[in-house]
DNA sequence: CAGATAACATACAGTCTGTATGCAAATTTG
DNA sequence: CAAATTTGCATACAGACTGTATGTTATCTG
């Protein structure tokens, strides 16, 4: 009659306890600075001590490592799940970019995954788990409206990377204030200056 | 005889401790990451003790922005030098672009300038820090451009924000081994599309 | 149902940051 | 120009944090 909680089996008490732990960092990471949490606040808040902490994370980096992947995911479910995949591209574009810009709007978010992020893990392991989420349906999106709306042939690669460092520094101006239109029609220009369909005037790259 | 260093003013020993720790702290911070180098390391590499830094600056964030306000004040100058003023906008801003790519493949500048800058000092921080440095004359580009061009008319401050942006996500992507040559054809591309004036010449050229 | 192993808690060592204190050189003042 | 004061800086200290080592209890295995 006592044993109510001491009837887990030994994975479920490690499942139990990671994800209590990286909810207990979200929490803390996205109200502070990775910086200013420390592993003792973490702890507590999650009801275990630092011995479990370590036993399960290799280190302080590790655990912000497993928030960043969760939350990456979670941005990216949001979007997936605001913009419906079965439209013209550049619509999709569009909807994926103003989800996109909601998603980020959950306090801290920025924080989290644009500045703390790539200045503890590093930008190449921020791109490899953006690759593996968000990422992929703004390249994807962009390699359709390339393909069907003869946008630019460029490499998709960087085209990428530089539209998703362009959504993010609007992500971190409109958090802190900057009219969302402005940064908005920026970015819709953006994309419109690289899809010269509309009028079919002849439109020279000149790339050097 | 004995008095040859002891005949300093006392604005002269500041000046020049200020100057050592910042240069100690400069090469420290662009040799590892803010976080990985100690007080107690600059000041040694300074040859001084962590009371004369705590002197001159109220913590180990002050020393950081001051490295990176020099830093950043470096990259113009370099890009200033790099690319005359009197050129036609788009040539001033092609140049300009360049100059930024080539300046920021210092060794550890894009840590310290694009990873470590915005999250220890904050995005809002280093936007005052760019804006009076390196952000002028790109502002000034771009709106040159769009003034002479043409050029899609679009909220100034955002349009230069996230064309910084893309700029500082170029730089890091060509320092972690991307093709340079992709990125800055994106970049042009982006430019270029911005700019649906036609030069003279349509001459396609692969960008792949 | 022993023995091994996993999931922790506790204790410890080392390092760092920021502050307080002390002292000598420089500057100011009467 | 001597006394008082301020400045520049070194030393000493307090608190906190990270990672590791050790111990203990619960689970799994043969």
């Amino acid at each position: 009659m006592q044993q109510d909680s001491a009837r887990r089996s030994n994975r479920d008490r490690t499942e139990a306890t990671r994800a209590d732990l990286i909810a207990a960092a979200r929490k803390l990471f996205t109200e502070k600075s990775y910086a200013e949490t420390g592993t003792p606040e973490i702890v507590a808040a999650a009801g275990v001590t630092r011995g479990a902490l370590y036993h399960h994370f290799a280190d302080k980096q590790a655990l912000f490592a497993a928030v960043v992947e969760q939350e990456a995911a979670a941005v990216a479910e949001e979007i997936e799940h605001a913009s419906p995949p079965s439209l013209f591209a550049r619509d999709a574009l569009i909807a994926g970019s103003d989800a996109y810009l909601a998603a980020m709007r959950a306090p801290g978010r920025t924080r989290l995954l644009l500045l703390d992020g790539p200045a503890v893990l590093g930008r190449a392991a921020m791109d490899e788990i953006d690759n593996r989420h968000g990422n992929r349906s703004l390249r994807e999106g962009l390699v359709a409206a390339m393909r069907a709306q003869t946008m630019t042939r460029l490499p998709a690669e960087a085209l990428t990377a530089l539209f998703a460092a362009a959504f993010d520094r609007a992500a971190l101006a409109i958090e802190a204030g900057a009219s969302a239109e402005d940064y908005r029609a920026v970015l819709m220009a953006l994309i419109e200056g690289l899809s010269p369909a509309p009028p079919q005037a002849p439109r020279p790259v000149r790339t050097r």
